[in-house]
DNA sequence: TTTATTCTTGACTATTTTGCTCGGGTATTG
DNA sequence: CAATACCCGAGCAAAATAGTCAAGAATAAA
């Protein structure tokens, strides 16, 4: 699998908005200020978690992202696997024909390895992590930081 | 982890190592031809081996590489580590400083993610992998293969 | 001792991915 | 209608990936 910075991004952003779900939709430019991700890059990446079912838009004002689903029923993989199309450890998908139509030394080794790490992120929902204390703590932390940035910073009066 | 062509390429190689590691050194270019890798690659590649203490090179007429450990003592993760410098899942290199100085929020879910899938490949030797019945088939195709190869473009005589 | 073989090293290059910007849309609410 | 916020596509710089190319050094065999 491949696990990169854009798929941790996806993951991040997708607990900002389990732990405000209850709250009503969350803007991605509130999520862009308290993960420090950069605003198109969000829309980008919630394009595809969009499409894959994972968030639902409410556009308009007061709108923003919500998730589409419990969030005891969406899974870190799922979510890596909507952002980072290419999921495979494999170049031949599992399909054998690594090496000129038969497989290659390695290709039960990858094919364990892809399974372990999918099961592995499979068993993760985003409620498990969310409601842990340690988790809840850097929450609390990036909500009080947003509200002084804002204090510090107001947004222009209409 | 990152897992790439890189690190694939690498335990590629060092199984056929482990495989005709008791007919003597094995060249690159032998490599190169059973496994599909460019001859070049390999080298940049084994340098890192050999920089790891994972490989031996013997220069000279009928040198090649040979591993320097017996194959029950190399692990995957070793091999993998050494050609892909840059191990971690995590931008923090698990020190926790991974937004503005503090925990983010997927923090611990990357470093549980990262010591799995370290302890996965850390389990596996190369022996292990190399004893099984379907991978030595594998071998012996690649075996005749190249053997084929060698009748229909021979080396030019000196 | 020459020569062929093979490792060894470093610099250079093309392609892909990543992370991001910009400029426009469109739907919805007040 | 105007502000908010999603939506969409093109483009782009930097880094990583996956190589190539050229030259050199050690060694075994002729």
């Amino acid at each position: 699998m491949k696990l990169s910075t854009k798929g941790r991004y996806a993951v991040t952003a997708m607990m900002d908005l389990a732990i405000h779900d209850r709250e009503g939709p969350v803007t991605l430019a509130e999520i862009s200020q308290t993960q420090g991700i950069s605003l198109s890059y969000l829309e980008q990446l919630f394009a595809k978690l969009r499409k894959r079912g994972l968030v639902e838009g409410v556009r308009g004002p007061g709108g923003g992202y919500r998730l589409a689903r419990m969030p005891n029923r969406i899974t870190v993989a799922e979510i890596i696997t909507a952002v980072d199309e290419n999921v495979d450890v494999m170049r031949c998908h599992g399909d054998g024909n690594c090496q000129d139509g038969e497989r290659c030394l390695t290709h039960e080794l990858w094919q364990e390895l892809s399974q372990r790490l999918y099961e592995f992120l499979d068993g993760i929902t985003l409620d498990q992590f969310v409601e842990r204390p340690e988790i809840r703590e850097i929450a609390r932390r990036q909500d009080e930081e947003s509200k002084r940035m804002n204090f510090v910073f107001p947004r222009p009066a209409a």
